[in-house]
DNA sequence: TTCTGTGCAAATGATTTGCAGCCAG
DNA sequence: CTGGCTGCAAATCATTTGCACAGAA
């Protein structure tokens, strides 16, 4: 998770929601505009109702129905991805660039890193392969104590 | 997942399960044995609801919300394991002598494998620690077209 | 007898949907 | 203009909880 974005990067961004929806001839809204803008600027992984309470800093006149359904729109525009964290809610990703990653949890202080390990990608595939499956895609989530919740050494 | 168990692995179950009732102080009720055996006699990743349909052909007067209950004590008792697939609900998998291991699921027909990598499970910890993190589990579902479902070569 | 367990119905909490008016193209 | 969009409230759906009665220990 980097801290900034190129404005190169989030202007790409725009245009690839703008773009997925005149292509199936949807309607750029206020809205939609107000919640991909929020979506951009926050970080890490939100939840529909963090993201909510953001975009209700700028309009509180914004409906969480609205905020539902852009999710979707984000997500089927592949600048958003939906995960699961076991909350008993939905949390959202940015997808930049489509760049894929795993994640580690802190079970203490619920931080999140993304990681990647490409050994452990094509180890799966192996394995997918030694069962006659062809792998399409993977989950895979690793929980542990961060540094900072790691009991000292002793 | 072995389509039959021993008897003596059910009566282990069934002990582990009364044993750890005792210990907390509840009961081995009627309801509680036939959710049990539902469960162990039950294939594959069981749903609350799958499981209540199978209890209700047994005895029609019980509850939904004994099923729920009775699934928490089953999970902390280390008998089942909660998962998730995606679904929108959660499903339960027998942990017969706590064997750990990772899915392998068709995103066609459904089906699941259950799988094993040492060679994986190795790289996540060395993951971890590169990161800092003491690993204290993880959940990995690999997605792919298992043989039937995979079009054929061509 | 004494609490814990149970079934039922109501409550919850996240997400979805129906609808009447709104507005981007 | 017109068909997609929005906010609202009501509807869903899985799961949880309050409660009065039932039944293990």
């Amino acid at each position: 998770m980097r801290a900034f974005h190129s404005k190169a990067a989030l202007r790409r961004e725009r245009e690839l929601f703008a773009q997925h929806l005149s292509q199936k001839g949807l309607r750029l809204t206020r809205q939609r505009r107000l919640i991909l803008e929020a979506f951009l600027g926050g970080r890490g992984h939100l939840s529909s109702e963090e993201l909510y309470q953001r975009v209700r800093r700028k309009d509180p006149s914004i409906g969480r129905a609205t905020v539902y359904r852009t999710l979707k729109l984000l997500t089927s525009s592949g600048l958003a991805r939906e995960v699961d964290f076991g909350e008993g809610l939905s949390r959202y990703e940015h997808l930049w660039g489509h760049a894929h990653h795993d994640h580690l949890i802190c079970t203490s202080c619920g931080r999140t890193l993304e990681v990647m390990d490409t050994e452990i990608e094509r180890l799966q595939e192996r394995l997918a392969q030694r069962h006659g499956f062809s792998l399409t895609g993977h989950k895979m989530d690793l929980y542990g104590l961060c540094p900072r919740c790691r009991p000292k050494r002793q």
